[in-house]
DNA sequence: GTTGAAATCTTTGCAGTGGCTAGATTGCCG
DNA sequence: CGGCAATCTAGCCACTGCAAAGATTTCAAC
């Protein structure tokens, strides 16, 4: 890396953050089918096969992604300001609202390496911190309330529930807490 | 087509039906994003640009499969033995379990040409027979419970659910019951 | 410093893909 | 029987992911 920051040549110094940060963009512009590894290496100012190289192939980028994913929504579950089962379920949304190209890739397991190291670290950390935030009673309410936030977040991205006439606002994140408070609160 | 049923040469006879077929049988063993049409093609006993031919492009097929998933649910929600919301749920449930290819398709927005009829009048036939099993109160009711449906039903074909320790059993059906009752019961 | 080895990135080549254009084959209806 | 539209095919192009081999830089040992 040149003195000011900058890159050139060999040895770009930053790649491995610049590939993620480049792929999570392309997916949230176009979605993870019509990813392509050459366009993010172009944007990134690297040669074409630098991506698949460092992280082994194409599924090793979107199991990069989707452990950044995970690290974040850990992050936000065990953030201080989340002190109820509502709240955590709010800051679910809100994660999946505020990172969707994250989201997306963290739930769809056949593009996933589940041997990776990351991961499986991250993924434990977000699961203990949700089933921190959600279990006040046995399995059937941590599965009810899991389901409700994730549902919730799904059918919002993908513009199911605000374009059906259903009167909730255009905010995810008031809808989410009305949601939950009928029938967690 | 020949006397016994089979084909060759020009005019497969049932070409539409035998690609969204193996449309559906792809996904279902690879996942959307590895679909290829040549694939389905090959299987399909067609020439490579037969199935891109008949629905304008790769993007055209997945509105097919969609649409034919949409029908499904509608169908499968307006059965006479659906006869209370917790019922409802686990239809939406079962359907997906039973039908996981069409239920990934349908809620990827944009891989679909939500301009086209069949998808538009199947989308809105399942979105009435929703409703009108849902919808015991307002909007929020509604959204609440759609939303436990639709992540349970995620949650479980992702193998996050029954994977995670919670003693829920290993039918799908059974399990979202129990969480429905939980809630809406 | 010099040097050798390891880490990092590039170049090249290949099989596969989607979509476009033009062409071949068939059923149909007068 | 003849033409015509519908249906499917063939060939081509740009693009993709990946493997193998090469080029460049860093870095530690001496």
């Amino acid at each position: 890396m040149a003195p000011d920051g900058s890159h050139h040549g060999y040895h770009h110094g930053n790649l491995r953050d610049a590939v993620v940060a480049g792929a999570v963009e392309a997916i949230g512009r176009s979605g993870v089918v019509a990813l392509s590894l050459r366009e993010v290496a172009r944007a990134a100012g690297v040669s074409h096969t630098a991506p698949a190289h460092h992280f082994g192939d194409k599924t090793g980028v979107l199991t990069a992604v989707a452990a950044q994913g995970y690290s974040l929504l850990a992050d936000a579950l065990a953030a201080p300001s989340v002190r109820s089962l509502v709240d955590a379920g709010v800051a679910y949304v809100e994660f999946a609202v505020a990172h969707p190209a994250h989201f997306d890739v963290m739930f769809r397991r056949e593009l996933l390496r589940w041997d990776d190291a990351d991961l499986l670290r991250e993924g434990q950390r977000a699961r203990q911190a949700l089933r921190a935030a959600l279990a006040d009673g046995g399995p059937v309410d941590e599965a009810a309330a899991w389901s409700v936030v994730h549902g919730f977040a799904t059918l919002w991205l993908t513009g199911a529930i605000p374009d059906d006439g259903t009167d909730l606002g255009d905010d995810p994140a008031v809808a989410a807490r009305r949601v939950l408070e009928s029938r967690f609160g």
